[in-house]
DNA sequence: CAAACATTTCGTTAATTGGCGAAATATGAG
DNA sequence: CTCATATTTCGCCAATTAACGAAATGTTTG
């Protein structure tokens, strides 16, 4: 009971969804890629990462200076996996979260102009 | 999203959770005896169910002075049954509801002593 | 080592939420 | 009609939470 609120708590929060979404269909992402698309505090993105992070909804892998963050499908967690295929299937089609994934793209093309330069 | 986040934000409170799963597998519930197996106040329960029926996953009929709670199962509504198998998927063998189970169970079977005397 | 950058942690504030009791509403029983 | 019952609405309070900026941490570059 304890694992699966803090799922639905973390699923509860627009921002965080959108995170999630994101990082659907794609490798994996970094914090400021992440900043750019929210346009949030990088401290509010943090935590909002920190909270999917403690769900495990998403995994984190550290780089350098980077953290690059991933869905977490690697997992045979049903509890996780479902709540994942729940999520992108009911809002993948979301006019909000066709918005985020076009200007993450055009982060993504730009990346030298953002603010984590690779 | 706005219809998805209803749904999120209503799964992400534990008693409203506990409230599908005492639902899940029965026809329906009135009140009353969600009260006496929550063990909180009428008005405290009765912002719950509105909590869920707005984000459509339960229905409600009114039948005299009782109203019964369903699962909204009637629904094609993509959105709402994937919560719901999800949901009832992922902790119907916790603890916690298992306990919920048997004190409802055991409410129903001496109905004439709880507070809504049918 | 110092400066720049990426990210997190901490402290604060405003908004939201869960809980309750009192009052309102609605229905059925006497 | 009056009373008891079932449920909801309202107003309040305590707890939680999302947001921010400032400071701390860790890493790369000069």
């Amino acid at each position: 009971m304890f694992e699966f609120m803090n799922v639905t708590k973390a699923l509860a929060d627009e921002n965080r969804v959108r995170i999630l979404l994101a990082l659907n269909g794609r490798k994996e992402l970094c914090v400021c890629q992440l900043i750019d698309m929210l346009e949030l505090a990088p401290s509010t993105v943090s935590k909002h990462l920190t909270i999917l992070r403690q769900a495990r909804l998403i995994l984190s892998r550290k780089d350098g200076r980077w953290i690059y963050y991933r869905l977490n499908t690697d997992n045979a967690f049903d509890l996780v996996s479902g709540a994942l295929d729940w999520v992108t299937k009911s809002i993948q089609d979301d006019p909000r979260i066709a918005a985020d994934t076009s200007r993450l793209d055009a982060i993504l093309s730009q990346s030298s102009e953002s603010m984590c330069s690779q």
